[in-house]
DNA sequence: CCGGAAGTCAAGCGAGTGTTTTAATCAAGC
DNA sequence: GCTTGATTAAAACACTCGCTTGACTTCCGG
């Protein structure tokens, strides 16, 4: 309460006493949160590292789990609104359908900009609390999928008009399978690809910046392919594989795949 | 020790009492993991839903931590070995160089074999300890990596023979997106494509069985995509975006991929 | 029958957790 | 200076955690 007291502090230094320190608390734990993990990120590790005392935490954001959402909020949010901010843009400058590239691009880019080194920090936040949905509580789940229907219901539904070769519930399958490419991608640390244990696969590094046109143009090519392998795929794959012509890929798994649905895979 | 007595209590009552309560824990803990997450497998709820001592746990396992280990080894191991057999298997059939198609599939078919409902339990345990990889211990990530070094190497030199057109790097890249992929497809429980949140864009559920295929298709027309040439990416895929006249969708998209490379993405 | 291994159990230890309480400090306003 | 509200600090509270201990029961080979 007293917000005139609190407003006139804020004017006076640019920041109370008191905003600095939730500021600095908030900071530090997600520092901690980002190199040492969720477990590691315990009040008293926060109080240490923050140099404020324990019940600081408390007394800023109510409780631990406030504290956490508010983190994740404050990486989240931004990065949601520039997806659906570049995407009405393309809506607007396409004059009604945005390409497929358009959408692509909208919703990787802006994620991808988490990759430089001085967003490290802010990667990592997004990293683990994204992929962590799938693992995490249900009341933590249920707020990440508040955070994350407007994007999906607005870029599933720019899909749905690019794409409409495809049913809509393989356009949401495109749609959650392209979020799962691009936490990938946000979650290889800088330089992991020429880490050791991938030493033997890679003779050079990636260079710089080529990774985001790659991965734009494997999610566009792959969401526009047409959901019957049987009318593109043995062309792609004798264009691709068979330098000598030979009898057709058949394996097992062709064959299983032959047969489609009726399976059950 | 003592293999003699152990051996003459399993053949004596198929599986000593020993030997049922360890799987009895194991199952359990499973269970528990795959329903309630990672953090509610306490040794006290496994005791109690098991039907044991707490004791018992540290008695069979050693510790909290040999038990997960264990827990993942199992799931995981078949799932990895599966994959590694139907890729040799491939390789023979097709007299030295699978397709695409034939390694995409033998990545992709074992993982979402776990997707019946019989396999819930391994299912969870495959997401939850694949996708935490990223946000776990550097131990428990080391011993992650280990358990798919080899299929990422097999299927990683595959994927470079199959499509020679991509940088070494590139195929790195677009492998590690296609376990993204997967994992996301594996995560999704089954139901959750008609679940409310997503009632708005999905106006009829995906057919049972048709969901592997279409994935194959994504990932097969992704990893073939061509590489981008330059890195310039918003602009010219806004500046592609109007063929004249045309007026479909479909054929939007088609336009600017069918000539591959030329376009930058 | 008996010795001893295999297995089970209740109880508790020590360390760690989030949170609360209580009191002290600080910075302005009257 | 005194009051008032916003902070900060120290201590304790009320747990839960993984793990251990030591006694107890079961069971089988000899």
């Amino acid at each position: 309460m007293d917000q005139i007291a609190k407003a006139k502090r804020h004017r006076a230094s640019a920041g109370t006493p008191g905003e600095r320190a939730r500021t600095r608390i908030l900071d530090t734990a997600e520092a901690l949160f980002a190199n040492e993990g969720p477990a590691a990120v315990t009040l008293r590790s926060i109080a240490a590292a923050a140099d404020v005392n324990v019940a600081a935490v408390n007394y800023y954001f109510g409780s631990k789990d406030k504290l956490f959402e508010e983190m994740f909020v404050r990486r989240i949010v931004p990065l949601n609104e520039e997806r659906l901010a570049r995407l009405a843009a393309c809506v607007d400058v396409a004059d009604g359908a945005p390409t497929l590239v358009d959408i692509v691009t909208a919703y990787v880019i802006p994620a991808l900009q988490l990759t430089d080194v001085a967003n490290d920090s802010a990667r990592a936040i997004v990293v683990q609390y994204s992929l962590g949905r799938v693992l995490a509580t249900p009341e933590v789940n249920q707020m990440l999928a508040r955070y994350y229907a407007r994007v999906r219901e607005a870029f599933v539904a720019a899909l749905q008009r690019a794409v409409p070769h495809l049913a809509p519930h393989e356009v949401v399958w495109r749609y959650y399978w392209m979020g799962g490419s691009v936490m990938v991608a946000l979650a290889v640390p800088p330089g992991m690809i020429e880490a050791p244990d991938l030493a033997a696969a890679v003779v050079e590094p990636t260079p710089r910046g080529t990774m985001p046109a790659n991965l734009i143009a494997f999610l566009v090519q792959g969401i526009r392919a047409a959901s019957s392998v049987g009318t593109d795929l043995p062309d792609s794959a004798a264009t691709t594989a068979r330098p000598g012509g030979q009898g057709r890929g058949v394996g097992i798994a062709h064959v299983d795949f032959a047969r489609g649905g009726d399976v059950g895979l």
